[in-house]
DNA sequence: AATAAATTATACCGATCGGTACAATAAGTC
DNA sequence: GACTTATTGTACCGATCGGTATAATTTATT
């Protein structure tokens, strides 16, 4: 019948935006004026393109997950390395993330499940991030299963615990980082971690 | 001159009960409502023996320091055991802590960092916390430079990096009980965080 | 140009935030 | 008992929270 206004501002963009004030308050801490400032855009826009706080709470993180998670993953399976450089390289690609900018923002979800325990996220939010939670020791525990050469190595054999001695490496740089420790600190540690289950 | 109206409760059970908000839900999650109902006092009672809320936090803190993260220091120094043992009594008393309760915590400090880089902490509370981050890898480190025991099995080398690894698993760890994870399957990671700086 | 649909900006809603004024109450000293 | 001092409960303060009603503005269709 008829058109409308055009949008004046980039949907992905907004959701970048607005990503990186979560990842830097949380759910709870980030106001709808900290997110629509640093959208550029004013709250009836950034509620009629996305619903409410937790609608664009849940975008933003499905966008993290999307664009930053999954971004460390090609890593992992780089032909021509040793399943052990190619794990190191995965990890650190991580860990380089949470250390990146002069103000570091550790992990998304490491930063955001603080809140899950208090009780003061919505239900929806409080389910997406226990499920992104366990994604790390998930991907790890099945590349330990499958990967031949990790198999050969004996990580097959405690592939969950395994895969949650790295994940809990994994969760405590991101404190670390935002603690201000260095990459080259953080490297020691994966060094280490990496140790831990076999892989010196 | 003159006395007058006695105080209806007790200061330290009230610290206690702020310190397990402030615990459960950080500084900006506890409100002052969830502060006084757990206290079970009135806002100008708290406001008058306490200060008001940023010193709150600041009793509460030095509460769980003075209280709960020095309860675990006899573990580290027991008499009769070798280092590799009373090392991992000493992590493992701080994990069953961290996985106490149906509702399992976390770590304080660990719980309260996330905050502090948001910016929305008082300086003075962003400070005492920065300091408490500091408090394991510092203690560690020097128990690392110190020890006998520890300097004959090396761990003096590189005994900064050495008690950043695993202050970094206790950090994780924190997280991980938040999420569920068990005594026995973190007790695996501890172990294993262990034999990564060389301790199998 | 006329109309319909969508986005924009402003200004506001009730609820809750940290913090406080005030009066009533309970204890000490004299 | 009179008086002073401190604590208590209630009721309230301005500011901010998440969310929205309304009206002006911009676009597409006819």
């Amino acid at each position: 019948m008829a058109g409308g206004r055009k949008r004046a501002f980039d949907e992905d963009a907004a959701l970048q935006a607005a990503m990186e004030v979560f990842w830097r308050k949380g759910y709870v801490g980030a106001s709808l004026s900290d997110l629509t400032q640093s959208m550029g855009i004013n709250k009836p826009s950034m509620y009629s393109a996305f619903g409410n706080k937790e609608e664009l709470f849940l975008k933003a993180t499905e966008f993290y997950l999307e664009n930053k998670a999954k971004s460390h993953l090609p890593q992992l399976f780089e032909a021509g390395l040793s399943f052990k450089q190619r794990l190191k390289n995965y990890l650190m690609s991580i860990v380089a993330d949470q250390c990146e900018g002069d103000d570091p923002k550790g992990c998304y979800v490491v930063m955001c499940q603080s809140e899950v325990a208090s009780g003061d996220l919505p239900d929806s939010a409080r389910l997406l991030l226990e499920g992104a939670g366990k994604y790390l020791q998930t991907l790890l525990m099945g590349v330990f299963n499958d990967d031949p050469e990790a198999k050969q190595l004996g990580l097959h054999e405690n592939a969950e615990l395994n895969a949650l001695c790295l994940a809990t490496t994994v969760s405590g740089t991101a404190g670390m980082a935002r603690a201000k420790k260095t990459l080259v600190e953080l490297e020691f540690v994966v060094d280490h971690s990496l140790r831990g289950i076999g892989l010196s």
